[in-house]
Order: structure tokens, then sequence, then C-alpha cells
DNA sequence: CATGAATGAGTGTTCATTCAT
DNA sequence: GATGAATGAACACTCATTCAT
């Protein structure tokens, strides 16, 4: 039991250390340093850097998997959008509040780096997993457009989310409840109404 | 004379070894070798690997400026949403022609890596004050809804775009012009009406 | 009593392990996962790494001398070359059983290494003060040639019989009786009539 | 050219270090302190710590072969055992010689470690090819005993002349003409009429 | 006594950068 | 200007040994 406590300060020390650095500058002595332990002992509990690294996204991921859920009694008692929307606030609250990850994320980019591709690349599948399983749901219950394409609009809520959650990051020190509430509003109205006026789309619809 | 010729030859270089390896997994090495030039000079027209990669982002900062850019005549014969339709397009046929500055991009990440931060954020910030430059037209042409958040819908469309785009460089080899197409009408759909279906707006509206 | 048992165990299969990858290449943790023992007793009964290896090399000296070794009663019923051949057929039998502590020898080699030098080098001396105690014995049985150099002896008759056994444990898996008679033959061949004929001989004498 | 020049140069430092310590205890450091070079250096003109002792190996193998090689005509002139003596004289000449080479021989063992066997085992197998080819000849010839095994002399041969160098090496500083005549004289007298007394021998074959 | 988690001095290796030619 | 051999600071990782439990 102490063995795993150990492991999770670690792997806390080291999700400082990656966020602050990125996986490359980030060295194992920093990461030893902050944890206050031997460099012998960070090969006790992982293989080697990557698997630290590694290490570290899971578990994130799995957080992220219980901070975004909803209950299946909660579906039923929200109108779609406010379900949409409730989706959005738990993830940027996850986000603002797991800061460090979300600049391990923007860092390290989601990109297809040969080394890091699959740890960050499994991340975001599972991100888009998620994401594709509600768009999916929500055509199954007519609730969104017809026209809509899936797959591209998962893209565009997940680098959308995280280009604001990176913007959120640089400028405030941490949001507060009704900041939170601000930010989600502001990301729904584009999703549901779309940018232009009335006016200015029926003109193009004809 | 000669001398820029080289320097272009170097960057050309660059950018296909940075686009497969990343920044970090890139090699001065990998450069002079696909360049067939000696170790020596490169350090002849960069200061070093960083200036090297700087030089790269600033180029391609450049060309995406001219591609993307409209000319004042061609913006009074569009309507307003084809004219943003065609900022968006040039932008997909930019990253897609440009395939490699696309993976740079995202292999390197926008976050904020004390080393790299300034480069590729510079980077970022160009872009993003192209699009804030757009939509602040807009927003004066009264085009846009008055409760868009500006800065918001900006993050939106360069993380939104930029996933697509990784995306479709992981899945399609090239896209033709009828592809571009498509996927510029798919990105729109959102951005003009939303993801909801018009009744289930209405409803939550109330 | 059970610490004596224990410790005997240890060496037991800290011999397993040395000579299956070397003093360098066995690490303290292969013996303790092959004795089914915790890390730090190891140091309980050894000083250390080095003590651990000595002490079995001490054991096997003993061992050697014990296998080898023949009463003086027996001595007095055997003729020379019997006498002689029982004692390269002893070892060889020794070394057919210890190959273990064989393939220590070799792979360990009877070099001077400053830190191992002194171990391996204790063995060698006590097998080379066997070996040259027996040839001053046929010295002064008036058995041997007059002309033929007691340590110049020794050294061959090491060097060889340690050579010989190195390829018998590595082409055959284990000699039976037949066949360790056929090895002493062939062996005592050499040191009995030399290499060559008797008219090649005569020839050079003249 | 000069390439070469230094590649050698690394080399005979790498020598002098590899015999003091033997492969374990010699250290890449110990090495580019005595050849005065740089760290990397030795990484461009060698792949590995074990490439680097490889090539050490190799160099001295096809010195040994021209040491010990004679000519074709030298061998009509020479009567069977004096080519033998011939031949002996000249191993003990290169081992004499290049007594770092057999220190190193001795120092890192003969046996089979994984790691070091391929390059080692290398050696032996040439060493041993070289005299097994010797002995066949000599057999062709008729010269040696018909009830002579080959495999087995081979082994005595190398097992011993390593073992006398070892002690050369051990007791005096380097052996002169004079003394390197003695040493094959009293290694010829074992092989050609054998360790025992005539009247010895004469008592056993009855 | 036995244990095994913790340790850190010590290694091989890499790779951006320099500088004599 | 062009070169590439030389460099060494930097880094991941190992493994014998210790010591609190």
């Amino acid at each position: 039991m102490k063995a795993e406590l150990r492991r999770q300060h670690i792997l806390d020390c080291a999700k400082q250390v990656f966020a602050e650095k990125g996986y490359y500058e980030a060295y194992v002595e920093d990461v030893i340093k902050v944890a206050h332990i031997g460099k012998g002992t960070i090969y006790e509990y992982f293989r080697n850097k990557e698997d630290l690294f590694l290490s570290l996204l899971i578990r994130s991921l799995e957080e992220w998997k219980r901070t975004v859920s909803i209950s299946h009694q909660d579906i039923k008692s929200l109108d779609p959008i406010s379900y949409f929307r409730y989706r959005i606030k738990r993830t940027i609250i996850f986000l603002n509040n797991d800061r460090q990850l979300t600049s391990i994320l923007l860092k390290t980019g989601f990109g297809f780096n040969p080394h890091i591709q699959k740890l960050i690349g499994e991340f975001e599948k599972n991100l888009r997993t998620h994401i594709l399983y509600d768009l999916r749901l929500g055509k199954r219950l007519n609730i969104l457009r017809n026209d809509i394409d899936l797959q591209m609009t998962t893209s565009i809520l997940i680098g959308g989310i995280l280009m604001i959650a990176y913007h959120a990051i640089l400028t405030v020190p941490n949001l507060n409840e009704m900041e939170i509430d601000d930010l989600t509003d502001k990301f729904m109205k584009i999703f549901i109404k779309g940018m232009f006026k009335p006016e200015i789309i029926d003109q193009y619809d004809k």
C-alpha cells in the first residue's frame, strides 16, 4: 500500500515536471529532485522515462473518464443541449483543475512522433471515442442536424476545447465556477447557433 | 544569390526532416544528410538548430499569408459567408499542400515549452491575429452574432482546423479539389448553423 | 547449523549463476532469485559480491583437493605412469563433474585483473602447487627426464587440461566413464611419447 | 589516411587499458584519457565499447598471422621438427612482444561469456585453425604419430603456450632472444619426447 | 535473523556545436 | 565559403550495497 502511495507521489512530481518542461526537456533528474527520492527509486516503479510518461497519461485518462462521466439517470433528467453542456463544462473543469495535464498534452503535441505517438495517440483516441459516443447518441436521439459530419465535429470539439484551455491557462491563474460557466456558455453558443446572424445565413442559403 | 538558394535548400530539407521526426528527434545530422551539405555549412546560414527551426516557421508563415490572403477587390465581390468560406478553404489548401508544416506544428505542439515556445508561439500568434482580423471585420460589417466571443471563436477555429488537418494527413494521402471542397463545406456547416436541430434549440431557448 | 546449510545453498546458487554468466555479468539479483532468498540475506553471509565469489572458489578448491588426492598407500601400489594417469583422470573427472567451476575458471580468466586476480590467482597457485608437487616427486623418483623444466611442464599441463575441459564442456553434454578414460589416454600419449614419430626425432637429434 | 592513423592510435591506447584492467573494469573514460582525445571521438571510429574491443582483437589476429606465418620456400628448407619449432618460437615471440594482447586474452578468459564469447571465441577459433592446419600437414607428411588426437593436441598446445606466456609475463619483464630460444626448447622437449624417461615408458608399455 | 525498498556513484552513449584546414 | 573531424556537456539507466522494519 505504501508502495502505491509512493508511485502516486512520483507520478504527481513527474506530472509537474513534464508540464513545465515538456517530455524532451524534462529530465529524470528533475523528477527525482522534485520528488525527493533517489535516482534508482524511480526505476523501481517505472521501466524507464517513457513508461513513467505513459503511466502518467493513463492515470489522467482514468481521472478524466471519472470527471466527465454522467450517470444514466442523470441523462434522462437533462434535455439534450443541457446534457451536451454538462459534458463540455465537466471537460473544461477537468482541464482547468488538471492544468498540468493540459500543459503536457499541448506541449507534447497531438502529433505522431514515432516515440511518443503511441502514448499521446492513445490518449487522443480515447478522448475522441468518448466524444464520438456522445455525438452518435445525439444522432440516434434525433437531436443533431442530419448534415453534420460526426468525425469532423469531434475534431473541432477536441481541437477547440484544447485551444481554449491553453489560452485560459496562459491568461487566467485559475478559473472559478462563474468563469467556467461563462466559458462554457460562450463555447456552446458557437455550436448551438453558429457564428453568423440569421439574416446572413438566409441570404447565403438562397 | 547562390547563398540565398542554398539557404532555401537547407530550409526545404530541414522542413522535411522536422516534419518526419519532430523537433527533438530530428538531428542536425539528418538535415545535412538530406541536404547533401557539410555539417559546418548549416551553421554558416543559421546560428543554431533553434534558429534553423525558427527560420523555417517564419518562411512558412509568409507563405501562409500569401496563400490565405485575398485582395480587397475580391472582398467586395463576395458575400460575407463566401468570404469566410474562401478563407477556410484556402487554409485547408495550404495545410494540405504544406503537409510538412502541418506535421511540424502538430508534432511540436502549440505548447509553451521554454525553448520552443517563442518559436511556435510566434507562429500561433500570427495565425490568431489573422483570423481575429477577419472576425473583427465580420463584427464591424454586422455579420456575426453580437453574443459571439471573438477570442474564443478564434481558438476554436484554429484548434478545430488543425485537428482536422491532422486527421486528414493521417488518413488520406493527399486531398484533391473535390475533397477539399467537401471538407470545407462540412467545416462551414458547424459554424454557420451549429450542431443542433432548430427544434431542439427552440426548446432550449425557452 | 541451519545457517551453515543456508550458506552452502547460497554458494550452490551463486556457482550456478557465475558459471552461466561470468563474474561481471552475474548480478547479485540473479543469485538471490535462484536461491529464493531476500536481497539483504546474502550480505548476512558474505561481505560483498567479491567475498561470495572468493568463498565459492575456496570451497571448490577444497573439493578439488579431496577429489584428486590419493592416499600414500595407493601411491606405492601404482607404477609411476599409472599414478600420473590416475591424477590426470581424477582431474578430468573433477572438471567434468563440476562443470560449473570449470566454466567459472575459464570465463573469469586466469588473468591478473586487479580485483579478481587475488581470487582466481589463489586458485591457480594451488592447482600449480599440487601438480608441481607431483612432478617434483617424479623427479626424485627418477622417473622424469632430467632435461624437463618442471615449471613449464606444470604450465602446459594446467593450460592443456583446462583447454580440453573447455572443449569437452562445449561439445559433449556430460562425459561417461568410457569417454573419460579415452580422453585421459589421448592426453597421456602426448606427455608420454611426444607428438612425433621416433624416426623423425632421430633425424632431428643428429 | 590521418583518420586511419588516429584509429590505430585509439586501438593502441585501448589495448593498453584493456590489458591493464580487463574488459569490464576498463572504462571508455580510461581509454580517452590515455589517448588524449575527446569522449565523442572514440564513437566516431567505433560503434561502441564492444566494437572497440572486437576491432582490437581482429587487428591483433592479423598481426599474429603475419608474425607466425612462414613462406613456402622456408618450409621446404626446414626439417619437420624445425618447422614446428619455428612456429612455436614465432608464437612465443609474438606473445612476448604483444604482452598487452596476451594479458587481454588471459584476463578476459577463453570462456564463453554471452557478450564477449563471440569476440574472444573468434580469436580462439582462428588460433585453433592455424595450429590444426599445421598438425594436419604433419599427419599428411607422416611426421606425427598415428595415435595422436589432433584436436586434443591443438588444445594442449594452445592452453600450454598461453599459460606459459602468462607466467613469463608475470615473472620476467621482457624476454630476450636467448631466453625465448631457451623457452622454445623447453617447450619443444615435452612435445618431442614426452615427460618420462624411456625406461619408465618401456615398463609401462609392457 | 530475514527482508526488500531505497539509494547514488558510476557508465556508456548521444548530438549540437566548433574550428582548423 | 565549405567542410567534417573533434569535442564534451548532458542524460538515461544500472546494480552493488544499506538499513529500517
